[in-house]
DNA sequence: CGAGTTTGACCTGCGC
DNA sequence: GCGCAGGTCAAACTCG
């Protein structure tokens, strides 16, 4: 893992300044300034990354997802690769493969039939965690039994929520995506002088989990990265964004809607469309009013979808949205 | 006082 | 087996 870290962040191509200008995904251009959103490089990148949304579109089964996500297929307008990794690291292959075309690993397939099994077991890998971690306490050493009952079967323990990890220029880490985190950790990155937060869902029963840190090789770069799927709708609290409430920019949807099939398509995870800067929805005249929400600038730059469990997830992730399944 | 943050310790997985 | 780094816990603390 800490290899596979290294080198998505210290080898990442998104930090490439020409590639940034090529294929990195951003609504707001480098310069990070809210523009208009009709203005034509924004709306340029927006559409190269669409385009992607094909992918979607065309496969629905993880092993055609696999290869699809891959870059066998693609073309070097690709933004980014979606890709199905049950894989419990951020494989550096695939994410080098990102931008270098680099072919799904073989493995990616190997564990793709076991998805969804992961988000089955998200309950019980929590529970068993947990209980580890209680174990700590010498009063609960008599009940070593049970450490033997946790590790459960290795390659359960190694499912993990789906992820989808995505690059954000912003000024402040944490960005605000319509949902409630609690940080309950924060780690110092081997080789980066900036601290990696953990922020976990803070609405009950939900385990969706996310990471926030900034890039060491662009400090204005935030890596944000989602795990797991909200089992629930967005908190009615978030000032005056009521629940399901997050606005999209008419144009995303409208782009979204001709990439994606059907009417109102869409495929992104909601967390990923949440943390749009509320301004870029401002000036497109719709929003429904500034809320009030401060975004921070930002351009979103899509890293890397490491799983797409199926259309259900994903509608489960954007639930103000419907996706369309091909048979 | 409740919710969220900080932070040191602990656990786990992985490479050597 | 050991050490390292990532991930998580939970007590202490802060804030509204």
């Amino acid at each position: 893992m800490s290899e596979d870290q290294k080198d998505l962040y210290y080898h990442d191509p998104f930090h490439d300044d020409q590639r940034t200008s090529e294929t990195l995904f951003s609504f707001f251009g480098p310069d990070s300034t809210i523009r208009d959103h009709s203005s034509p490089p924004n709306h340029q990148r927006f559409h190269d990354y669409m385009g992607l949304s094909h992918f979607f579109n065309g496969s629905t089964g993880y092993n055609t997802s696999a290869t699809t996500f891959g870059y066998s297929s693609s073309s070097s307008q690709q933004v980014f690769s979606l890709q199905v990794d049950q894989n419990p690291v951020m494989d550096p292959g695939n994410l080098v493969g990102v931008t270098e075309m680099t072919p799904v690993t073989p493995n990616s397939s190997s564990v793709l039939s076991s998805s969804t099994e992961a988000a089955d077991d998200e309950h019980e890998l929590n529970e068993g965690k947990k209980e580890n971690q209680t174990k700590r306490a010498p009063e609960d050493i008599e009940d070593s039994s049970k450490k033997v009952i946790k590790p459960k079967k290795k390659e359960e323990k190694k499912q993990r929520e789906p992820r989808f990890a995505f690059m954000t220029k912003s000024d402040i880490d944490h960005l605000e995506d319509g949902y409630r985190w609690r940080k309950y950790g924060q780690k110092a990155v081997k080789n980066s002088p900036y601290p990696r937060s953990y922020y976990r869902c803070t609405t009950q029963k939900c385990t969706v989990k996310k990471r926030v840190e900034r890039s060491y090789q662009d400090p204005s770069t935030v890596i944000t990265t989602y795990e797991g799927q909200h089992n629930h709708h967005l908190p009615a609290t978030l000032r005056g964004n009521v629940g399901g409430g997050v606005l999209y920019p008419p144009s995303m949807m409208s782009a979204q809607g001709a990439m994606m099939v059907g009417s109102g398509g869409s495929s992104f995870p909601h967390e990923f469309l949440a943390q749009i800067p509320h301004g870029f929805y401002n000036s497109s005249g719709g929003g429904g009013g500034g809320g009030g929400l401060n975004y921070q600038q930002a351009t979103l730059t899509p890293l890397q979808q490491l799983q797409i469990p199926d259309y259900g997830l994903l509608q489960d992730m954007v639930p103000s949205m419907t996706f369309k399944q091909e048979p």
